[in-house]
DNA sequence: TGGAGCGTTTAAATCGTTTAAATGGCGGCG
DNA sequence: CGCCGCCATTTAAACGATTTAAACGCTCCA
């Protein structure tokens, strides 16, 4: 690996005009500046990045924290994240943490170590003491669907509400009577916000029933909970606050001999790849994750490269998409 | 945060003592052992990584190159691996290329730069020139199924043709004679060694016909591909060369109203989460993820602890899980 | 011709570690 | 009693960049 020291002997000028070239923190003379970039070039010559952080006091690397790479919603949002990073000359490091406290507490002290200028979460599970410490610390953090803006703090809103009342609307629309909503777990506030959404958009219409049960976001509570639902009160329309849940009632209601959607509609939350390739295809609502990442990172940039900037809220729309999950409910 | 001068300050000591007991690396008087590691608890001492990869030449961080993160097959051996490493103590920076040799070399040289101490590879787009220049800079690399061991370089070799051969077998016990394979990308050796453990496992039962397509190990590229089969001749069975391109198939054979099992038997290959929810469920050859992304990390870890360690060749087994897309064929 | 003034370049300090070499104290042995 | 050698510890020199403050070399004007 070629140095600094190496480029500058090369050109003829001291370290310090290399590094004013390849920053542009200062003027040089046209002159010079061709022949360190002509050095630099021949030698293939890339700054250390340890050497680098070491003196500035920060890495080029950023955090994007998330809850589970294993939910294909995710990994969506990392890719798109991940190469508007690349652009701006970022790494980033995905850090995992199954939906846990203590480990998104640990996420957070090593990304901290490694001296990151910012994180994203995308994950609601962190603990008030560790946003606070973050923005002590002068590191930069957006986070989705916290709601709050401060300094060093931006929040991307995922205006879930819309996408929910329009998956309301359209099973009210089709004549359901009796709806249920799976929702996620409550410690999230995503989970929370849409499980609003939902009996906020079912109060509207006088004379429907609701049902409401808590989940966890995977497969498996979708089964068990629509299980639930369908003993409790017999739901013709359900709504699910991710994909995963409703793919599960999909099985739950195929192991019944339920049809869907004859016997009973189903809507997902997320619209992640595999919603439109199940047997039929999930009617769900799409959140739009190319988008959401980069945005995520452009929120993150930009606390990063003004630190002076005040924390900003972004919102993202969420819209139905109908396929083939969602009929009329049957007559009875 | 708190730094090394201020640890061997509260304890009484020099700054090289403070280290020499943190890295275990001299032997120190208890007694003065135990005032370093209280005063380093006591300022919740954590070393600067920065300051540290700049004298060690190394950075405590490894790499993961995958393909396309984006395909559920990635992110659960991500996981694993990421969770080893963390044990380790080693941080892992999550790289996706696309599928593409140049954004490939880009990683690398990313990678490089951060003097990573050891990558691994679960993307055979890998240029020679790419892989020695790795080895020459003195960086462990793992790769997945490129066969070769060498200083510096281990290897993790997925038994493919234990799981197809399984695969084939069930489908000849079944009575098919036509079969048809949807293979990947060519470039892949991967790829190629599936394809091979087809033609080799279809060509010990005689009177069989068999047919084979390149495609691309996405949803769309299956479905295609299993229309392209279906044309040229009717095929019964169909293996594809993984999980999305069956999923694709099974779109195809439902959208012509090809039943399956009962026409057209179709089986996958890696065992995603989703196979076993797809409608009907996906009988497929699983690759033990858990296991693999351990397995890479252990190899890797190895490589990296005792460099003069010669590369090893490590194996996985896969195994085929019967589900319910597999039956008789047709009698015509 | 000498100096003011300006723009460019340089020397040197700094960041927080690791580690080779130097130091100092102490017990054992001749 | 003095010397040697051994341990535990310290001193100090890296590592490769950024950046402040100082030096330098020009041009221009008096």
């Amino acid at each position: 690996m070629a140095t600094i020291r190496e480029v500058a002997v090369k050109a003829g000028v001291s370290i310090a005009t290399v590094s004013y070239v390849l920053n542009g923190s200062r003027r040089v003379r046209p002159q010079t500046e061709q022949r360190v970039l002509w050095a630099a070039r021949e030698l293939g010559y890339a700054p250390n990045s340890a050497a680098r952080s070491l003196v500035i006091g920060r890495s080029s690397i950023v955090g994007l924290v998330v809850p589970d790479i294993g939910n294909p919603f995710f990994p969506e949002i990392t890719k798109s994240f991940q190469e508007s990073a690349a652009m701006a000359g970022l790494e980033t490091m995905v850090m995992n943490t199954n939906y846990d406290v203590e480990r998104t507490r640990n996420a957070v002290d090593r990304l901290v170590n490694l001296q990151v200028p910012g994180a994203a979460f995308l994950t609601s599970q962190v603990a008030r003491e560790v946003r606070e410490s973050l923005a002590g610390k002068g590191v930069g953090a957006v986070y989705l669907d916290h709601g709050v803006t401060a300094a060093r703090i931006s929040n991307i809103a995922l205006d879930y509400a819309h996408g929910i009342r329009a998956a309301v609307n359209h099973l009210l629309e089709l004549g359901h009577k009796r709806l249920g909503f799976i929702g996620g777990p409550m410690h999230g506030t995503s989970a929370q916000h849409r499980k609003q959404a939902f009996l906020e958009a079912a109060a509207t219409e006088p004379g429907v029933e609701v049902r409401v049960i808590d989940s966890d976001f995977s497969i498996q509570g979708g089964y068990f909970s629509c299980s639930k639902l369908l003993n409790v009160f017999s739901a013709t329309g359900i709504v699910a606050a991710n994909d995963l849940m409703g793919i599960g009632a999909m099985h739950c209601a195929y192991d019944r001999q339920i049809s869907v959607p004859g016997q009973l509609s189903i809507i997902g939350f997320d619209d992640i790849t595999f919603a439109q390739f199940t047997q039929p295809a999930l009617t769900t609502v799409s959140v739009p994750r190319v988008e959401v990442g980069r945005l995520v990172f452009q929120a993150l940039h930009a606390l990063i490269s003004d630190p002076a900037q005040a924390g900003k809220e972004y919102d993202v729309k969420t819209t139905l998409i109908v396929r083939q999950t969602t009929a009329p409910p049957p007559k009875t």
